[in-house]
DNA sequence: AACGAGGGCAACCGCAATAGA
DNA sequence: ATCTATTGCGGTTGCCCTCGT
């Protein structure tokens, strides 16, 4: 099949946005709300693609937008969400009030990344960069025996009544002592985040597989068990 | 003061997901 | 159920600014 390009492209503006080019968008979308992107440039006057204006309210001219620095709350926020949802930057803004999935795709790729390589730790990971530490502190990226089926058991998800998704688990693996826990401090009160028990069984991956896929399989395994 | 390197960030691109006809 | 249009997401690019030499 082939797609339609998203816009004229010889009749569009691109790179920086003008102020008043900015001001014709916000002007529109005050007016007339937002959606329907692709008839908006034309509706508002702007010779630009629908998706750049989408993007440009988005990321800079919605209202509600924090801008600034990081607090040190937003960067562990940031890396914990990371841990759990990986690069889902979408997902992880939905969680920070004000912040943009560019904006926190940038600032992990420009602060975070460096901050966890200088403590040692792998940004894609978020194990220790040093294997010998990973195998005693670790238990679900613990190199198991290909053929077992683990069992992990999940004893409390906290979960957000509104996306319904899990902001932080307490996971233990049958076998371990060790009860470790994805600790991401969370926007709503204790109080007000129902809580439920679930079981989740996780096959584990051959040894020749990546975390990075360990983790998506446990994610999308909590995704499920959640909705369903 | 001039220049180059590196960092930060806004914006673009391509693809996947979703909506709706 | 299928096809097409549209939206949204994540990766990448490229410009601009700052800092070091």
């Amino acid at each position: 099949m082939v797609r339609s390009p998203c816009c004229e492209k010889e009749h569009t503006n691109k790179g920086a946005w003008t102020k008043e080019e900015d001001e014709r968008l916000i002007r529109y979308i005050n007016q007339n709300g937002d959606g329907c992107w692709r008839s908006l440039p034309k509706a508002a006057g702007l010779l630009r693609c629908g998706k750049s204006c989408r993007l440009r309210w988005i990321n800079y001219l919605r209202p509600g937008l924090k801008r600034g620095n990081f607090s040190e709350d937003e960067d562990q926020l940031i890396i914990n969400l990371h841990a759990l949802l990986g690069n889902k930057w979408s997902v992880i803004a939905s969680r920070l009030p004000g912040r943009t999935d560019n904006e926190i795709k940038n600032y992990w790729n420009t602060h975070i990344k460096r901050k966890l390589l200088s403590r040692g730790i792998d940004p894609k990971t978020h194990t220790s960069l040093n294997p010998i530490n990973n195998m005693n502190n670790n238990p679900i990226t613990q190199p198991q025996n290909s053929a077992l089926m683990q069992t992990i058991n999940c004893a409390s998800v906290d979960i957000d009544p509104v996306t319904k998704n899990g902001l932080s688990c307490k996971v233990k693996c049958e076998d371990s002592p060790v009860e470790e826990s994805s600790n991401s401090s969370s926007v709503l009160s204790e109080e007000a985040l129902p809580k439920i028990n679930l079981d989740l069984s996780i096959s584990m991956p051959s040894q020749e597989a990546d975390d990075d896929k360990l983790k998506l399989e446990i994610s999308h395994k909590f995704q499920y068990q959640l909705i369903g």
